[in-house]
DNA sequence: CGATTTCATGTAATCCATTACATTGCGGCG
DNA sequence: CGCCGCAATGTAATGGATTACATGAAATCG
């Protein structure tokens, strides 16, 4: 019985004369008048083969290979209501630190059958508001927004959201972030370590809750280090390496004198570096940087920059296996998982060379 | 008749009571029901409203608006075939040559009702054929490739794809990309013109042809330059920065003298840069080094990369409206775009250094 | 041996919006 | 006056798969 297999009976596929030899944009129901049995029987030997008996389900796959079949998703979406589709909401895609967190999401997405729908935001509320609306309709099935607005996604029921690097206050967000008071007091701690005593820091925008917290981290660290805490040594940016330039032309035109600098990101540390040596001072030695975040470029700048690492990865893998869970199971409550990040010591910071 | 509206007659529902205030996740039918109206007027007058009386459409607008009314965009696309999707495929998100190509196409599609579905391969063959299935499954109406293997697409009938930045030479792909030979052979053109004389060039992977033309635009611009082409001064890369620390100790193990270096991308630049300074070797001093496709870290390197600047955010805009066409018009031909490159002078170039 | 499961498969409802075609009512024209 | 055409709307087919329920046959049980 089993013996027998395809080889013998009659002349496989494409030698068929009267047959329509080029694969047409078959549906079930040409598979299932093919291998004479009927839709529901096709549909269940590729969704749950075990249900169907050996020879049937050998007969469809058959077919279903010779004719080249892929069942229509849409039709398949439409019924069962998902899209296994999730939106990543980010404000910037050239920003490498979301690249790479982007990567994770991708990666556990892909390993569990979904796909990653891009949705830069450019800080726009419209386009967040949009990306939002296409899981109302039906376009998409969750969130993972990396910006600190969590769009209310106008369904019943519980928001398949989840915040990634960012957090609200709100408890029915799920988020995964890092603890940013830590972090930076680490940072900060180290600075305080080489002997450093005027520590500028420069703060991301104060809207968002992990830059506030940045900040808190560093004026903790002072405390500790029993250093006094110096509105003056103290700028805000907006994350670009523009800012990060202007925010040393800002703290020397006011004529602040610091021996170290902690950024709340690496593309501001990359700029306050270049603004320091063109204005002949050298980093580490008159200045040490730090950064956060450890993108890739931060090991090559010169010097490179010590920084923050977060773990880039495995908040975007932690956003969607939390993605994942919010989407199987209706009942799981919201949570926050706090990862943790390193100092990553390279070529920008050094001790205070005595004055 | 029309004022009475759903407030009056009777209680909506299954009989929950209490229920109904909150939006549910209301369909045409409902919709329908409400304002009196069949469900193809209801659906005319979100599509067309022109063919709708002026009443009618008010009171269904009105009905739309208060329940929060989203056409199910699964049951729609399933009917029209269309999923105003459209796959980018990369080999890599956290290269921002590729982010900011993909940011041009983020915004035509936007423009156009698209959104953009993330695609990273990794160079696995495998994923890219799996990207290429959604659009077999109906996933997706089109795929953008950023790779120079177009996966084939298990359609019959012309297929939706378009090559951005890169290009092969079958003729029925359309794509967008820049004149490489063109572009390399200014940048060396002008290493010639500061008098180099001994230029070496690392060189992308030979099987995409655009590292083909840029290799080929260095060897004609030697020649116009009447240099030899010394095979010991060309060295392969894959486009990473350690691809670019290697190839310069490579040339150094070799005992290679040159006082320029032109790489086929500002990743490999940076390497570079860094292993020649790690050699105590002076950019641009001791050697000139250009870069190709001008990322933005390319102007905060030290000193700045000398690139040449591709138009990324053209590249993938056209690349989009390419895929637009294709997708609206079944005659369209397959078309290539060739659009310019500009060498940025800034400072890891100098004449070279009398001897 | 008749009754009850169990297994494999078929029939038809369902998901929800779009749209071809049918219908109705009304003003205009010969 | 009767027919035509147009405007506005309704009815029902359609897209393609999934799946609840029904059916028939074989297997199991008392």
């Amino acid at each position: 019985m089993s013996g027998k297999g395809s080889k013998g009976g009659r002349k496989d596929g494409k030698g068929a004369a009267a047959e329509a030899p080029p694969a047409r944009v078959s549906t079930v129901k040409e598979i299932a008048a093919i291998a004479k049995v009927s839709v529901a029987t096709v549909s269940r030997a590729l969704q749950r083969p075990e249900v169907v008996s050996e020879a049937t389900r050998q007969r469809i796959h058959e077919v279903v290979k010779r004719l080249g079949y892929t069942p229509n998703a849409l039709a398949r979406n439409l019924r069962t209501a998902r899209t296994r589709l999730i939106v990543a909401l980010l404000p910037d895609i050239a920003n490498p630190f979301f690249s790479e967190v982007i990567r994770g999401i991708e990666q556990v997405a892909h390993e569990n059958g979904y796909s990653v729908l891009l949705g830069e935001t450019q800080g726009s509320v419209v386009r967040e508001q949009a990306y939002a609306d296409m899981v109302a309709a039906r376009r998409a099935d969750g969130i993972i927004t990396m910006s600190p607005r969590v769009p209310a996604i106008p369904i019943q029921g519980r928001q398949p959201v989840v915040n990634a690097c960012e957090y609200v206050k709100d408890g029915q967000i799920s988020s995964v972030y890092i603890d940013n008071v830590a972090a930076a007091g680490v940072a900060v701690d180290y600075l305080a370590m080489l002997g450093h005593r005027e520590i500028a820091f420069v703060a991301g925008p104060p809207s968002s809750p992990i830059c506030v917290d940045r900040e808190q981290g560093y004026r903790l660290a002072l405390q500790r280090a029993k250093l006094p805490v110096h509105p003056g040594l103290i700028v805000t940016g907006d994350f670009s390496i523009e800012a990060g330039e202007r925010a040393v032309e800002q703290l020397l035109a006011q004529g602040q004198s610091f021996t170290a600098l902690f950024c709340s990101n690496d593309e501001m540390a990359i700029g306050a570096m270049r603004a320091l040596s063109s204005h002949g001072l050298s980093v580490p030695d008159d200045v040490s940087v730090v950064g956060f975040d450890d993108i890739r470029f931060a090991r090559y700048t010169s010097p490179p920059l010590t920084t923050v690492a977060q773990p880039k990865n495995a908040l975007g893998r932690e956003a969607m296996s939390m993605m994942l869970e919010l989407l199987s199971d209706a009942e799981v409550p919201p949570r926050k998982r706090v990862l943790s990040a390193d100092l990553v010591v390279r070529g920008s910071t050094a001790p205070r060379r005595p004055a």
